[in-house]
DNA sequence: AAATATTTTTAGATTAGACTAAATACTATG
DNA sequence: CATAGTATTTAGTCTAATCTAAAAATATTT
């Protein structure tokens, strides 16, 4: 059984070597969780005692399987309760994340297979990543970023990279969001910026934004 | 803002102080606790320097204003997810209590409310206890016990004082639930057990039974 | 009211999780 | 490849929440 911290690093050390093929570093952890490198270092040990994760010295460290399970049954959580607040409690997409940063703790297999039953086994979360089933297996899009889009090919908005209420507020300001029909219209050589089609308008956004912007073709 | 701790010992002290006009006991917030009495005074000292509880050394602690209301904050909260886990997830009222104990301590204003809004906001949870409204205010029936229930006098089931599992199951066996129509039909002097019709069905239950069934006649 | 029993508090220790400051190991540059 | 710069670890400290053992206060019984 593990505790709210541990879980916490479980996940973000599997969120951070979703991003990286080697080892995942100290001060990666440290920024994500808000905490000092000292006392990563330190939470790694414990890991490593558990056999959660593999560690060296100066190695970073990267999940054993069974790291990535636990992890993934956070993950699963997560994303089930984030789902669950914008479909039934009148969430928006960018207030969901604070709470279910405290939900996806709460143990009790029977809620988590309940709870997925009763939003109908959804298989994406409202920023479009994919759910966990309750083997821990989930299918990803083939999504590509915004600027990989070829010019006037038509495109679904299926996910967004940066999380942040920010960036989710002005999307929704800009009226994209997931499902939201995409093409682009002109790619500015001088700054990368798009002129790009969304749903029925017509709109300019910056590389920055389309860099953040996950598409299916 | 409270730790989870500090909200469980809250809530202890204020189920404890429905019990008894006096000050509640460090013993007795121990047994609730699962703690040793050692620390339950030391949790007192913390709880009265923010002003929550009034605290005198060996005369046990009572509730200010401002730890009432954030002990029917958890409360409300405890008795909302109750409610939701019956409702919604497919849970029996004796599974609930372990789980409401974990999700009472989720902090977000609009979950609260939402999931109230969602419930229809429901006044009593499975158990039959009532359910604080936003403003923290309840109102309870004016139960009694069934063992104070005269003879042939008609009455309905709406709640019990024991909430073990161990009761609630024997209670379903026995059909007897909230709402179940509850009629004396005879007091054996002898060792005080009744003979009830509860809802078509007529049987013998014990004193012990019968005074952890509330009844509104 | 004294003696005894029970309850409560104090003193001191432990563990998880964090921190700061200093030491050490890697890495990149000249 | 030496050295400066960065990343990481170690050493030592802190706080919250717990514990045990012993002391002190209160309650009960003779
Ligand atoms: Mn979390
Ligand atoms: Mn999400
Ligand atoms: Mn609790
Ligand atoms: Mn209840």
């Amino acid at each position: 059984m593990q505790t709210l911290s541990t879980e916490d690093y479980l996940k973000a050390i599997y969120h951070a070597s979703q991003f990286t093929s080697s080892t995942v570093a100290t001060t990666s952890i440290a920024n994500k969780i808000g905490a000092k490198p000292s006392s990563v270092t330190d939470m790694f040990k414990k890991l490593s005692e558990q056999k959660l994760v593999k560690y060296e010295k100066y190695q970073g460290v990267s999940l054993t399987n069974e790291g990535v399970k636990t992890a993934l049954r956070i993950v699963r959580k997560h994303r089930l309760w984030e789902s669950f607040l914008v479909s039934h409690l009148n969430f928006n997409w960018d207030e969901v994340h604070q709470v279910a940063e405290q939900l996806e703790h709460i143990q009790s297999e029977k809620l988590t297979n309940e709870l997925e039953r009763f939003l109908d086994y959804p298989t994406h979360d409202p920023h479009g990543d994919p759910i966990p089933n309750r083997a821990l297996f989930m299918k990803s899009y083939n999504k590509i970023l915004l600027t990989e889009l070829p010019l006037n090919k038509e495109a679904v908005c299926v996910g967004v990279k940066d999380n942040s209420s920010d960036f989710l507020r002005y999307l929704d300001r800009r009226q994209i969001g997931i499902g939201t029909p995409i093409l682009v219209l002109h790619r500015e050589d001088f700054d990368q910026s798009l002129h790009i089609q969304a749903g029925n308008s017509t709109l300019m956004i910056t590389q920055k934004t389309a860099e953040n912007i996950y598409i299916k073709p």
